[in-house]
DNA sequence: TATAATTGTTATAATTTATAACAATATTGG
DNA sequence: CCAATATTGTTATAAATTATAACAATTATA
């Protein structure tokens, strides 16, 4: 079971997936409880930050397909965490809101979040986590250069 | 489009999916001329390293569920770069291996993946790169410790 | 030896992700 | 202004990924 791996282990993409895969597990077990998951909680993470924020323009800050998108919103808009209000300036539109409860469950899952962030990098100072990120988002940024 | 994301950036999970993206669409692009995806890339460097693995050996490292690594052994078995020996000692057992036509093209594929890697940490420097692959394999034991 | 566990497999379900088409509305070029 | 084109949210659907249940053959265990 040891280290049948090492001829992966030279590429840091293996890395990043064992542990996003650790990631992803660890918070939406974490969310579960708030009825959230990992792609809902950041949806409600966004349209907090930006209120009246429109379901085409979430979906493509997230990577996701615009009919993907509809289910994802569907789920917030059905559990009354967010609102679907119609836009006065382009009447296709939605423009996204929290709701009182929105608020509140997102409080409470940020929290929890927070939490679950700072167990999976226990152990690393502050300066190396800083360090991962920033290497992390250069990579992104690599990446996204041919495409 | 810019900076409307700023409260899902204090979680370094964020960033490595956000990553992990750009490196699963790059690394899946540079193996398609070789008839691989990422996970049987995979699979043939652990055949590779691993003479006479078992499947659910290789089902097990790679965190893949038995039924499905038949499928992928299946792919690389009718492409003839790999191929089941039966096992002397376990006879329900298959013990992997590579052809020398998988020999040749997991060489060609594993230039290819380099090339990808250094691509995606370009202007990275070497230890920060080596900082950024320690601490991802310390949040990956993190991870593992509660399950 | 009887019972239980493991290996590879099939079938199937659940989940996620992607594509095509459509009505309503908005934008743009003539 | 008007005709053509594009965009928004949506439905339907397909493709791909991941998970579960059951089974025969074989091995391990009690």
């Amino acid at each position: 079971m040891t280290g049948r791996d090492l001829s992966l282990r030279r590429f840091s993409g293996y890395a990043m997936k064992r542990a996003f895969n650790q990631v992803q597990a660890d918070l939406n077990a974490t969310l579960a409880p708030h009825g959230l998951r990992l792609v809902t909680f950041s949806a409600l993470c966004l349209i907090d930050e930006n209120k009246g924020l429109k379901q085409s323009e979430l979906a493509q800050i997230l990577g996701v397909e615009r009919p993907n998108m509809v289910l994802i919103v569907d789920e917030l808009d059905s559990a009354d965490l967010i609102v679907r209000d119609r836009s006065t300036e382009d009447r296709r539109a939605y423009e996204l809101r929290l709701t009182e409860q929105g608020e509140k469950v997102l409080a409470a899952a940020s929290a929890a979040a927070q939490g679950h962030d700072a167990r999976m990098t226990a152990g690393i100072t502050d300066d190396v986590r800083e360090t991962l990120v920033t290497a992390l988002w250069r990579i992104e940024a690599n990446g996204r250069q041919r495409d």
